[in-house]
DNA sequence: TTGCGGAACGTTATAATATAACATTTAGCC
DNA sequence: GGCTAAATGTTATATTATAACGTTCCGCAA
């Protein structure tokens, strides 16, 4: 939902979502394999947006497809997100419903947080009602400068 | 600023278009060459955004730094704006002043109209400050059905 | 008007992102 | 165990985008 400090401990960060990822999984009869727990565990690696090549690379003797269907797999089912400005995929701090969210993306260190905010929703709902467009699907992505990057700018 | 209906003339619509890139770069001393202009001609061509390959592909012998290049010429002039969540382009309906850009984009016809909505950027910057990010570029896409596609899958 | 200098364009090669198509293996289940 | 569907492996290729360098064109000033 916002931005963690510079120095916060990742660790228990990337054990938590594996373990809601678990869970997710389960509770929808879904297979977390191998495979793509460890592409979901290297999409957690930071919070930055990582790219389809980055992964494959990380993962050592892989093809193309194996990371792109297992991206697949964690899209459908919530677990990350894409970001389609960056083509590049960041993990999803709450999975559970599925969710468009929107984005806030430093363009100084990377990092990306996720918002969930209803009153974006409601004013593009709200402006696209005005045209009789029913909406369907929704990318918000603001690009700009995190609380920390924009401190060491000043 | 909003859905042109189906079966609107078109042909005027480009026209006015053109006139206005012109005056737009007259303006500010910009050189809207031949391929430019047949680019951004070619841009206006639909209400759809278009890619860059099939730019390149209609517009003849040409090799794709061609296109490209006149593609960043007509972004940096706000003549068109760039579809992230397609690869696509289209033209933007009110030159003359830098400006981000909301998307409606229709799944069906594939037509887009732009938005420039006061209260969804508003809602963006609040939301942002929140987590003290600053926002300096915004990408709104919003998928779904247009007026026209609508009626018609009722 | 001629030649200077920078912008625009041509050309070739290649990088980066993504998918099609089909073979093989694995996991769950009776 | 053997069936079936899902998951993965493998090869090739499509799609989108840029690097690098040479050539041409255009406005301008000597």
């Amino acid at each position: 939902m916002s931005f963690p400090s510079p120095q916060h401990d990742h660790g228990p960060c990337v054990v938590h979502a594996l373990q809601v990822a678990e869970e997710e999984c389960r509770r929808r009869g879904a297979r977390l394999t191998d495979i793509r727990r460890r592409v979901l565990e290297l999409v957690w690696r930071s919070h930055a947006p990582i790219g389809a090549y980055a992964l494959l690379e990380a993962l050592g003797k892989a093809a193309p497809p194996t990371v792109y269907r297992a991206l697949d797999f964690l899209l459908a089912h919530g677990l990350i997100h894409r970001i389609e400005k960056l083509n590049a995929f960041v993990g999803c701090p709450h999975p559970g419903h599925a969710h468009p969210g929107q984005f806030l993306l430093c363009r100084q260190c990377g990092a990306a947080a996720e918002l969930n905010d209803e009153s974006i929703e409601q004013a593009v709902r709200r402006a696209a009602e005005k045209t009789g467009f029913l909406v369907a699907g929704l990318v918000v992505e603001a690009e700009g400068l995190c609380p920390a990057c924009r401190k060491d700018a000043v």
